[in-house]
DNA sequence: GATGATACTTTGAGGATTCAAAGTGCCGTC
DNA sequence: GACGGCACTTTGAATCCTCAAAGTATCATC
């Protein structure tokens, strides 16, 4: 049984390939994102490659072995289907079952979570647009579009928001972007570092491109009457 | 912030004051029913006493302080409520329940605890029976009569079951037990160690004194309607 | 190619929890 | 009142995870 650390780790480590995108993840940001100290995160993912979950190449970076990516999902899988499962059955608020989820992510078994996937038709995705992999540890890893992408002027739908921050999400949900929301970015000026956009209620509003890059779209459906966001 | 350890050793020690009634619950009691070595329940009871959490008599045993009792039935309720929810909105069954909640309890907050309470609509009972303490710590330590006590020849209700081995509420179950059903003790033979009932489907059936000490009753409700089982 | 800055690793240590095994106190029996 | 047995405690050690601080490799720059 890998304990709680070991999960937190790979589990992150799987988060940081997904974002970075690079050959091998760096120390100093697996240390970061767990917040520990770099002696930690190299001494621990030592103990990680010891035990075949991961590649560790010292002074370069780490990597998931397929196991190392297995159990990260298997992680995930339990995470996401929880914030959904707090959301949608207890009715917590979507900008703070992050919180929670990082806690019951470790104790949830097989036979609790298969009930939740079940109980909530087997969802694809959690509160924030992030993929739920399957019971299988298939997961739809692709990218979508952000505000900062997307076509001017051409209706979107807001999917997935990548930031876990109760008060970042909570702003979102202030200008109108949760999940499921109708956006059309008007203009973009990098040189203000500044993204217009105009939400569901038709409403005007700039962001910086830092937060644009957080709002992932994609084509909205095709039925004409879907409109306005989750919440 | 107590850690899952501390949690298990007040919760069980809670549990050992109300099933023994003694002044102090033995050094062993807690080992054992915590599974752990004599040498490891010494050296934790200590610590608890030094947190406050225990007054601790060297080669006399254990006792929960007002703030100890505090934490055990705030990890006890729970716990409980925990089982109450797996049963009831995810359908899991009440004889696997307890296990789950064993992991469960240490890290459901406040916040989700109480959507779960308010959910349930505030049970007073797991689906063992066993009360739920309320969210002041209050909780009915009331010890009803069993099936070795009850009055011969007169209808009562099981109203809990004080064992939480799968195996053992099974069986319960088999022989028609559950929390909510009917029984009427036939006959009792001291010399033959048995207890004879009949079940609410009106069947004969008998026991060893041990297994009818663990099964709990209380007068049934006056309504005439109220028949059969839980489950 | 020497210099530093930066990122990473190593080392020593500490807290929490556990065990095995050795030691000690207490209690009833003879 | 000495003896045994049993329950309990102490001791030494191990595991897991963490940190602070000291050491080291690497890379850009001069």
């Amino acid at each position: 049984m890998p304990s709680s650390t070991v999960e937190n780790y790979v589990k992150q480590m799987y988060l940081l390939e997904q974002e970075l995108q690079p050959d091998l993840v760096p120390m100093g940001r697996m240390a970061a994102s767990l917040g520990i100290t770099p002696g930690t995160a190299t001494t621990m993912v030592k103990a990680l490659a010891e035990s075949g979950l991961a590649d560790y190449e010292p002074r370069s970076g780490v990597r998931l072995t397929e196991g190392g990516r297995r159990l990260a999902l298997h992680v995930l899988r339990r995470h996401r289907l929880v914030e959904a499962f707090l959301v949608k059955t207890l009715g917590l608020d979507w900008s703070e079952v992050h919180e929670e989820a990082e806690q019951l992510e470790h104790v949830i078994s097989d036979k609790v979570l298969e009930r939740i996937d079940v109980y909530l038709n087997r969802p694809r995705r959690d509160p924030h647009g992030d993929p739920i992999p399957d019971g299988r540890g298939r997961i739809d890893e692709a990218r979508e579009p952000t505000l900062n992408d997307c076509s001017l002027s051409s209706p979107w739908v807001v999917v997935r928001i990548h930031d876990q921050e109760p008060e970042f999400l909570q702003f979102v949900e202030r200008i109108g972007l949760t999940p499921g929301g109708r956006v059309e970015v008007c203009s973009r000026d990098r040189i203000a570092d500044a993204v217009t956009f105009r939400n569901h209620h038709a409403k005007e509003i700039s962001v910086s491109t830092a937060v644009a890059a957080k709002i992932a779209v994609a084509a909205p459906p095709n039925d004409v009457d879907t409109q306005g966001g989750t919440k």
